[in-house]
DNA sequence: GGCCTTATAGACAATTCTGTCAATATTGTG
DNA sequence: CACAATATTGACAGAATTGTCTATAAGGCC
């Protein structure tokens, strides 16, 4: 009845391209356990010899979707806070977006499971990050002001700490707390903290080196 | 040689407990896939089909283990706030490290997998802490001011999802940031944020439901 | 002390998953 | 057109894991 081929042959690139596709649509669904050859396999319409073919191994595999996933990660980042220099509105939500959407959940798999590659490869991008936004603030600040830049590196931190942590259990948090798992309460945790770190930004800065005198007291407590 | 007797009995609680203690482990080493009844066995030195016969099944075992991380978060969060009432760098550093020595890589393994039981079970304790936080910062306000509570819940939501996002990818960020990945540094992140959480408490509010002409913009941008 | 309950052990069945191998079909090239 | 290269397949091997079943031993109770 149909003219298709009794085999689809793909270039070994669109092979490859369809096979990690579908493995990271399950690994942002079920984790890696859930990355079986098989079921990869099945989602592409190809038999598991294929997989093995075109990565050597499972590990193999793993390996390239956890190269892709720091790609996008710094692609997303990179290119979202190139444009703008300051975290605003935009800026936050397309980033909670991105994370939101099985990116966060992606790398929150390979860090657990310690699959994150050699370390060092990763993302230089943050410290471009912090730099470029450090600039902007000195800018923006009064002339003569001095902004410590530990403290922008602490923002950016808070940011990229909040984005994964509100990705991953934000919806479970909100819960708890009797809101909407999702949908507009999320925008407005976006809008808000924008707002604080605008404002945060915009003041010369926190001293740190202060003797941390509650938290020696609790440790010394407990110890 | 040696009086041991050829089998341990112990009563059930106390078997339930060591093979909970030693599934906990492997759950926050190697992530649920690690938990194989034959390796937790063997760090209790039993045999599998102990573990079968009081947990049933190993999806039983899981659930048991879910109760727990729960049981465990909860009476953190809320014994440590409710001495306090105010997030101090003390308290802080409390839930930070609860999180950071397994507790948060046990929970993200629960929230990724679905197995959090059912919806509700879980973590009403948000509210309570989010009710008495607002309360001491509204006696602690100059009389007459009016705080939205919205924004208290905010700030609570910001410090949870970055405290779990800091534990969980805290190092790697640190590390793609050029700073040391763990130790002096996280305490240092602790005292920061506790500071700026101190800070925005002490301020009356930000105002919500303004509209996030910038969001809106990049959303129909993309859309 | 004798007996009943039950925690534990060892062996086995059944399933599942990764990886290998030989065979086949498709595409590009001379 | 013939041939080389290789993407793809089906069948199979090997290993690992969960769960079952029967037997045994430890402890509580009369």
């Amino acid at each position: 009845m149909s003219t298709q081929p009794k085999r689809i042959r793909r270039t070994a690139e669109d092979a490859r391209r369809q096979i990690l596709e579908a493995a990271e649509a399950r690994l942002a669904r079920t984790g890696p356990a859930g990355i079986r050859l098989q079921d990869v396999a099945a989602d592409v319409g190809i038999s598991h010899p294929v997989i093995l073919h075109h990565f050597g191994s499972r590990e193999g595999l793993i390996r390239a979707l956890t190269e892709r996933a720091i790609d996008d990660f710094q692609e997303n980042l990179l290119r979202v806070i190139g444009t703008a220099g300051v975290p605003t509105e935009s800026v936050l939500s397309q980033v909670f977006t991105a994370l939101r959407h099985g990116l966060a959940q992606r790398f929150a798999w390979l860090v657990l499971t310690g699959e994150t590659g050699e370390p060092g490869d990763g993302d230089k991008a943050l410290q471009e990050i912090i730099r470029t936004v450090h600039e902007h603030r000195c800018a923006a600040a009064p002339p003569g002001t001095v902004i410590d830049p530990r403290d922008t590196g602490m923002t950016i931190h808070l940011v990229a700490a909040a984005a994964f942590g509100d990705a991953i259990f934000g919806p479970h948090l909100r819960r708890g707390a009797g809101l909407p798992a999702e949908g507009e309460a999320t925008t407005r945790f976006e809008n808000w903290l924008a707002a604080l770190v605008r404002d945060h930004l915009s003041k010369p800065a926190i001293v740190l080196d202060q003797p941390s005198s509650l938290a020696q007291a609790a440790a010394s407590a407990k110890g």
